[in-house]
DNA sequence: TGCCAGGTGCTGG
DNA sequence: CCAGCACATGGC
């Protein structure tokens, strides 16, 4: 893979562990739009970029360049990743058949908090609908001609009402609960970034509507902590592929994380992945 | 149409 | 500690 920098722009060729199709498509993001057949635009809370793309490269373009670089984590070697992968477990290559370019971004932990927690028991065409009025009522007007995902400023005065109006259902208090919990001490970013993965996975699961599933999630695309294994329906769908024992979520999680360890979360993402498109044909 | 979706909270044993 | 159930909503 080849990055290079031009002015506001980053330009990928030879793209062998980049494809933005995958990589925004394979559920880790949902603050995104396709505006092309050719083209995508990505917000991250209030930062906007266009990526167009072809077979032979990939053009990222923004006023903060330098903060997409780090978002789309082009400082990691997925070459790297995706061979101590191989290396703890010889035969995952086939879950790379749908898709062995995907990055993990590097999100921003509020609008991920917020989006996960949404995402409980939910698809994710209706969490991304959801999202994106959510951003249309409480964010701001981007010269891009999109809206930013909140702050957290911006959704101080957000109601249960106003996001059962947004058809938010049950999880419209969980919403305004964490938006207040996440503007308290306890959850400041560096209260939480001191934190060990375990820790953290604690005090995330303290706020409402975080269970162990989300806060994997959140842990693994919020805080980059990819010691973490989260365990959805479609990995539950998975494991019969590994063992017939019937395990509970927990223990599957564990399963995985003796193998992988500190690469459990991209071996997750990659199975993840072939489960979501390879399961539905 | 009924089942499912990147599950969690709550309750009873 | 764990199994079982309710849950808002809409995609398919």
């Amino acid at each position: 893979m080849k990055i290079e920098r031009q002015g506001n722009k980053i330009i990928i060729t030879h793209q062998h562990d980049f494809d933005i199709e995958q990589i925004l498509e394979c559920g880790q993001v949902f603050s995104h739009y396709k505006t092309s057949a050719t083209s995508y635009v990505v917000i991250s809370h209030e930062k906007c970029a266009t990526i167009t793309y072809s077979p032979e490269k990939t053009v990222i373009e923004s006023d903060d360049i330098d903060f997409f670089y780090t978002y789309f984590d082009l400082d990691s070697d997925y070459e790297k990743i995706k061979s101590e992968i191989l290396n703890r477990q010889k035969d995952f290559s086939k879950f790379f058949v749908l898709g062995d370019s995907i990055r993990i971004l590097r999100q921003e932990p509020v609008q991920i908090i917020l989006s996960f927690i949404f995402s409980a028991n939910n698809n994710i065409k209706r969490i991304r609908n959801f999202l994106t009025k959510v951003s249309q009522k409480f964010g701001t007007l981007l010269p891009c001609g999109f809206y930013s995902f909140p702050s957290l400023s911006q959704l101080s005065s957000a109601t249960v009402k106003d996001f059962s109006e947004l058809k938010a259902g049950y999880r419209s208090s969980y919403l305004v609960d964490t938006i207040r919990r996440l503007q308290t001490p306890e959850f400041s970013a560096k209260s939480l970034s001191a934190l060990g993965t375990e820790e953290l996975k604690k005090r995330l699961m303290t706020l409402q509507g975080v269970g162990p599933k989300v806060a994997d999630c959140i842990l693994l695309f919020g805080f980059a902590r990819f010691d973490v294994f989260p365990v959805d329906t479609w990995i539950r769908k998975s494991f019969a592929l590994f063992s017939e024992e019937k395990r509970t979520d927990s223990q599957i999680a564990e399963y995985f994380k003796n193998i992988f360890g500190e690469f459990s979360g991209y071996a997750q993402q990659y199975l993840y992945n072939f489960m979501l498109y390879g399961g539905k044909g």
